[in-house]
DNA sequence: TCAACGGCTTGACGCAGATCAACGATCCCG
DNA sequence: CGGGATCGTTGATCTGCGTCAAGCCGTTGA
């Protein structure tokens, strides 16, 4: 399970959320001072080994969860085991949003990390109160919302080779959005987990990144990380209008 | 473009919502008197025929959307003209959620219907006063990130039977919410409409519902109505465990 | 009443991606 | 540092669904 984080380096008066370095991407970010000891008291830090199970897909919904370090992929199963996998989750993600009294997804620890575990019926209790906490909550899930939407295109009507370009192109947004260059991307997930995400299986995803790789798109950095050598032509192929891409 | 509708049978004192039949269904539902007057007083209630256009794809997201009757496709194109319908609404539901600046979608009226329209800003700020409604929405939003990933592990992983099969019994439950049996199902869009929004062909959908219909467990009443005959049967097709199916 | 049109169904065929199979690369853990 | 397990790549073959094509049926409008 869950062991609770012990290198927390104040001692019960300061707040631990004003030392977080996924604050600035959470939706607590936009409470002051007083929100965030009021969240924080709420809340248990806790950190999570590759593989632990955050949450399990029928279970009983008692938490919520906001990630703080590390990547979590959330997925749903059919009862003969195929899986799709809905999204993947990083520092500053909610995790627990879309949720009636059971879990209807499991959530996995991609790779070590840390995350605040809320109560729920305490949190929804808190937001009374939080006005601006229930507002960045509901952009936040307008965005996932809108999120899904493209992914639900991208299932439904994209080819293999659009449906990798469109993910390493969501990838690369993520990266210039969390400050970086956009141009060399981590893949801490398998190929077998981009299959589950993109609907299609490891063989396919193995060749058709090496038909972007042998066309000169992408190069392969190591197996997890790869670096974008033709952005226009990986946007054309994600299906946008190259230009941006807000997909 | 959209009518403004003239037969509102009252004379500016009392307020239209309190004769609104999708109140029930509505978020607006969970608003008292005061806040319902507010909320009226920043709305535009507007017929729409069939075929008629509510949002475009690209377009400034100036306004927001609150069906109150007919039914609505929401959908997302390629650059090459493939479709995703990624939602049919009814009475009751919300359009506009998902949006930046931009419509990230288009929605069209599927059959003659009528909504509330609110300018963005103002529904905004009114929010702000209003944190029952923004509740509302936030639970609502909730929901629909819950079907998007319901959808998506269709798109990404289920057969053209099971897609099928699934769709039926979405519509099945929705007719039980609103009151019905959930035995007759009405169709109001096209098979092209079904096709898009579960990622196949026309060609596919109609084979897929003729093998139903051989197989006994749906029974063509028109082209856009049918009863199913055996729901356990069609529970399983969908990929469930029989038993109810909250997908 | 009939022609033209759009939506629906059914059949024949083709193909993108799944499946099956073999092997190479990487990562652990002792 | 070595051996087994897992992950990734590549090739051969198969298949579910898409594509193309033809015909039917209900609706509309002159």
């Amino acid at each position: 399970m869950i062991a609770l984080v012990e290198a927390c380096p104040n001692e019960g008066r300061t707040n631990p959320c004003s030392l977080c370095s996924a604050r600035r991407l959470s939706v607590c970010g936009v409470l002051a001072d007083e929100g965030l000891q009021r969240l924080s008291a709420i809340s248990e830090h806790e950190t999570f080994q590759a593989g632990e199970i955050l949450v399990r897909e029928g279970d009983p919904a008692t938490n919520l969860f906001n990630i703080t370090a590390g990547s979590v992929r959330v997925y749903k199963l059919l009862p003969d085991g195929r899986r799709q996998i809905v999204g993947f989750l990083f520092a500053g993600d909610f995790l627990g949003l879309a949720t009636g009294d059971r879990y209807a997804f499991s959530a996995e620890a991609l790779t070590a990390g840390s995350a605040c575990r809320f109560h729920k019926k305490a949190y929804r209790k808190l937001l009374v109160s939080l006005p601006d906490l229930e507002t960045a909550l509901l952009d936040r899930a307008s965005h996932e919302l809108q999120a899904a939407h493209n992914q639900m295109l991208l299932l439904g009507r994209k080819t293999a080779v659009e449906r990798l370009a469109s993910f390493l192109m969501d990838l690369s947004h993520r990266d210039r959005r969390a400050g970086g260059e956009g141009r060399v991307i981590l893949l801490p997930m398998t190929r077998a987990e981009i299959a589950d995400y993109l609907g299609l299986t490891t063989e396919t995803v193995s060749r058709v990144t090496s038909r972007l790789k042998v066309r000169g798109v992408i190069r392969l950095l190591t197996l997890h990380s790869l670096s974008i050598e033709k952005p226009a032509e990986l946007a054309t192929l994600a299906g946008l209008d190259a230009s941006d891409g807000s997909a």
